[in-house]
DNA sequence: TTTTCAAATTGATATAAATCAACGGATCAT
DNA sequence: ATGATCCGTTGATTTATATCAATTTGAAAA
């Protein structure tokens, strides 16, 4: 948490993150009065897991990874980059953060009270009703991501994260990753070694090229395959 | 699905099911004219992953399963006991159910047409504000999940499996198991074959007694130590 | 009761993946 | 430039867990 960006009004802001579309022009002003927004470094940390969730977060710039500290491990449970939000299920639970996030990348993000948006959400049913299908595709995510995880093997589990940063994050291909091995291990469940080792073994296959950060999925069709069989 | 039943009026019905606590007698009544009772024998499917998904369903008695069909294990994501009821993510998203769910024992289950809780959904806030926390502390049950099932070894997965079944679902020690070794197994991510394995290591260290499908935690503590050792 | 079939159990073996240990190379501050 | 540090890479080894193959038990059906 570095410094204090002048804010803009929400109402330029807000054009790509759709959670707000439903929102009147008043209540749009009732965020944009009640919000702050803040510019996060590279590894610096947005919130941290266990402290309190005061803060609806909609990340404007830059590139979040959320992750539970676990029994040693990390696991990453997604990345998000401009225009989303984070809110996690504390806010409606104990008011406790479930996950942590760092900046990824050199990040700025809105902060607001997150009374004001539960007061919102109890105000415009629409707005509500978005939220809820948000929760509801993040869930769907989630069970892929479990399924992932617990029943692939370790090709496939970083085919599902090549897929996932090629069509969700990065959206180009090829991609430069902007985060670290040890990230990617986090992301697909395994150790930073095993990781590197399959990522080699796809180069040497000929379905990936790998340049460092530069990752070029070459052969989309087997690494769907790979992703398929487990 | 064998037979429908004579349907009683949901005030009598829903006095344990807190999701409707704050709907009105009218609305109440919506719900009951929408809705019909059907039974289900131990091992008669509910419904499948991938099919339509028109019914917010209400659990009156027995024990469902609910799992992911993966690549060629099953993932059972929580079992559902009365009264609690089952709403899938693909409600409001798709229309599809991303799991199914098989009775584990002869249950009764109310089904409602989803399209009428959507619309109370929109109409009383308070009951949107409840099913909004309740989605928020299934996400919270889902993270702990993901991580006991992706950083624990066996001794400590079948740890946080046994403290599931004892605190969530049978609230009695001992307890008498109603489902499978097998969906013991799919329930903690491993083989059959290891499940029973890890039982009957913490059989012969006195953590646990096992009598078939009697089961009773001795030492709780030391329970409790290897769920967290993982 | 006997028969039948599915579920549970056990042992032996194979394999996936983590860990350990060492090294190379980039980046950064001195 | 020089050392220090962190990240990435590689090979050797160990360990956790699945798989395979019998065998046993238990419950339901005849």
């Amino acid at each position: 948490m570095t410094k204090i960006q002048e804010s803009e009004s929400c109402y330029n802001c807000n054009h790509h993150s759709s959670i707000f579309k439903n929102l009147t022009a008043e209540e749009l002003d009732q965020i944009n009065l009640n919000r702050y927004t803040v510019n996060f470094k590279a590894g610096e940390t947005l919130f941290k897991q266990g402290t309190p969730s005061p803060h609806f977060v909609c990340l404007t710039k830059g590139l979040v990874k959320l992750y539970i500290e676990g029994y040693g491990k990390n696991l990453i449970l997604s990345l998000v980059k401009p225009i989303d939000y984070i809110l996690g299920p504390g806010v409606y639970a104990d008011n406790r953060h479930y996950y942590s996030a760092i900046a990824v990348e050199d990040s700025v993000a809105c902060l607001v009270d997150v009374n004001i948006f539960k007061k919102l959400i109890r105000q415009n049913t629409d707005f509500a009703e978005e939220f809820i299908k948000r929760m509801a595709r993040q869930s769907i995510y989630n069970f892929d991501q479990v399924v992932s995880l617990t029943q692939k093997q370790m090709p496939g589990r970083i085919a599902d994260v090549l897929f996932y940063l090629r069509e969700q994050i990065y959206c180009v291909n090829p991609f430069k990753i902007t985060i670290s091995r040890q990230d990617l291990a986090d992301l697909s469940g395994m150790s930073k070694e095993s990781t590197i080792r399959i990522l080699k073994e796809l180069k040497e296959e000929g379905i990936l090229s790998i340049n460092g950060s530069i990752i070029e999925i070459l052969n989309e069709k087997q690494l769907r395959q790979i992703s398929q069989t487990g």
